[in-house]
DNA sequence: ATGTCAACCGCATAAATATGTTAAACCCAG
DNA sequence: CTGGGTTTAACATATTTATGCGGTTGACAT
């Protein structure tokens, strides 16, 4: 028997769905509520296995609700619902630990799979939802930004920049004299288009030179 | 009619998954391939829908076929199939470009909905495969380190140096003196034990404060 | 009421950085 | 062998940054 907490502000949805869920075999909605206020107490209270999340309620909203259950249970299985594939929310749905997204339009068959799937340790995503996270993550990854083609040893020189080195510092280290060190950083800025340490500092961390 | 390819060098498991696909109304098998040593000339001559691509093969193998074809073609929907859920090469396939990640175990019936799926601009995955990918982006944005407590116009001032602001600039910006922004950035340099913009700046990626 | 803390501001000085110009030595490709 | 890029280096100067000290105000908690 999977014991399922709801929470949706649709009175309508949370009817349909505890009605679905507690007419099929092996599944039980310990209860239902419209918002999050008082989440916490709620899932320790009822140490459900499953929580249906909505992502837009009004008060605490699904999000909130997520970390705040996170905060105290990291075990329970909470998947998100939501009427659009919006990129921001799935991300910080799945960065704050929920283990599945779903969208609300998915048939009740594939739900309760979908329950079962996460009681079980699966994540299950709607294929639209997935699609965003392939995406996030190959792009994450594929954006390297320009080659600005540093040389070898201003590349050293910008590693160094990015270590908190100081000019005396890095002269030291590379064995050449400061103005050396000068000449080279000169460069680095007019390949990077920048005029400050820290601006190619960050640079180097948004275009992963380093 | 979804037009596949498949690489796989299991003979037995090439013949049946062409059986299994031909012998399905709306599929067709194009022909397959028992490693990815020509992969660019075939998928350029046979210009398939979905490539079913093995991972472990001899040769050329499934990621590094995966990355030649997405080199000549970006909209070919592209399955990974392996028998580990094994975490490297997942990430190195989806940030790769692939479209689902599948294991051989999956049973034929949804072997084929994965396809489909694929071939609709899905991205089906096995949900032992979505539950790593989860728990990978979840990893990559938990690790905040330690939180350094800076107040509000602490961070404000911190933004601004990563943005690349002077003190100048950001006293014009937040409306205060520059020596108040001085201020601000010795308590924040005590507070991230750093003592250099440049440090400030790269502490500020690296922990994620911004 | 008293203490703590964030946020604000000023002055002074030393150190680091940014910018400019110039130039020798080297290697490589056309 | 000539032009281009890299690496090295020096000199000069203006600006920015780092650090020290000091201070007022207002909010908030004990």
């Amino acid at each position: 028997m999977i014991k399922v907490l709801i929470y949706e502000d649709n009175p309508q949805l949370r009817e349909g769905l505890t009605m679905l869920i507690n007419g099929s075999d092996g599944f039980e909605v310990l209860s239902s509520f419209k918002n999050c206020n008082n989440v916490v107490e709620e899932v320790e209270a009822f140490k459900p296995d499953v929580i249906l999340m909505d992502i837009d309620m009004p008060g605490v909203n699904g999000l909130e609700g997520l970390k705040l259950v996170r905060e105290i249970d990291t075990t329970v299985k909470i998947l998100m619902l939501t009427v659009f594939d919006d990129n921001k929310n799935v991300f910080q749905a799945i960065s704050s630990g929920a283990n599945g997204y779903i969208l609300k339009k998915t048939p009740p068959g594939k739900l309760l799979d979908y329950i079962t799937e996460a009681q079980s340790g699966g994540a299950p995503m709607t294929s639209s939802i997935a699609t965003q996270v392939l995406k996030m993550f190959s792009s994450m990854n594929n954006e390297k930004g320009e080659d600005y083609n540093l040389s070898d040893r201003e590349k050293q020189v910008l590693q160094l920049l990015v270590d908190g080195y100081s000019y005396k510092m890095i002269a030291g280290e590379m064995y050449i004299a400061i103005d050396t060190v000068r000449s080279h950083i000169k460069k680095i800025y007019e390949k990077l288009h920048v005029n400050s340490k820290s601006e190619a500092v960050a640079k180097a961390f948004k275009d992963r030179i380093v």
